[in-house]
DNA sequence: TCCATTATACGAAGAGTTTCGTATAATGGA
DNA sequence: TCCATTATACGAAACTCTTCGTATAATGGA
């Protein structure tokens, strides 16, 4: 019932996060600007998304519009959390590293990540 | 040939990783300390990530050898590339905010964290 | 009104993943 | 030596994901 979104699903999750509940066709334009896809595909995908719970859909006018169910981040902490699991045995702090190690960070990131740091420190 | 480990191969890579290079027995019986499955089933897996290799074998004994190919590392951080673009949208440091923000960490290792963003930082 | 356009609905193909049954071969103890 | 045990090999079923073709219904302009 809670179910992971796959990987296409959650590509057009990001766009409903990004430009707010919209049609099929909004979505299929978004996404045809970074790849090639067909609208039923899209359509069939967002059906499918709205059996499952992932996104609501308004039907008062002919062209129905969508919306992601639950917002970015918490879809992102569920992600997360499998992630965390699967690809390094639960070890978050490993992952964080991980991170921090092998991207580059801007200055103003570093800061907001020091920053972050500091508040958790004062806490324990 | 650069292929991803699915789900079920992320499973098995992770006793490998952990116990060292086994036979499928091993492996099987150390999945099933926390969940059901088939002998067979992991045999046919573990088959198939020799071919796709995931995994190397030596065939000297009847029961043969396997060993993980990339190391966990290597690994993490291609499975971690591909999650920070599907999930985060790029944004690794956002992914490390959501790691520090919602998951306990201990002291030593906030520690570890702040020592390589003060590294990090010195380089920039 | 008629028709081109543009919706949704639906089914099914094709690929990949996971599972397991069965066949067959090696091994070693009674 | 025989046989129970325990390997590998292999094929195929069951599922999921992704894609798309086709049917059908609504809409609106000429």
């Amino acid at each position: 019932m809670d179910s992971r979104p796959t990987n296409s699903e959650l590509e057009i999750l990001n766009v409903l996060w990004r430009i707010g509940p919209c049609s099929v066709r909004d979505v299929f334009e978004e996404l045809n600007k970074t790849r090639t896809t067909g609208y039923t595909t899209v359509l069939k995908l967002m059906q499918i998304m709205a059996e499952k719970g992932l996104v609501t859909r308004n039907e008062q006018n002919r062209a129905h519009i969508y919306a992601a169910q639950r917002s970015e981040s918490d879809t992102q902490r569920s992600l997360l959390d499998d992630f965390v699991d699967r690809a390094f045995g639960g070890s978050a702090h490993r992952l964080a590293l991980h991170v921090l190690g092998s991207k580059k960070s801007s200055e103003e990131e570093l800061a907001e990540i020091r920053q972050l740091l500091e508040r958790l420190e004062e806490k324990s």
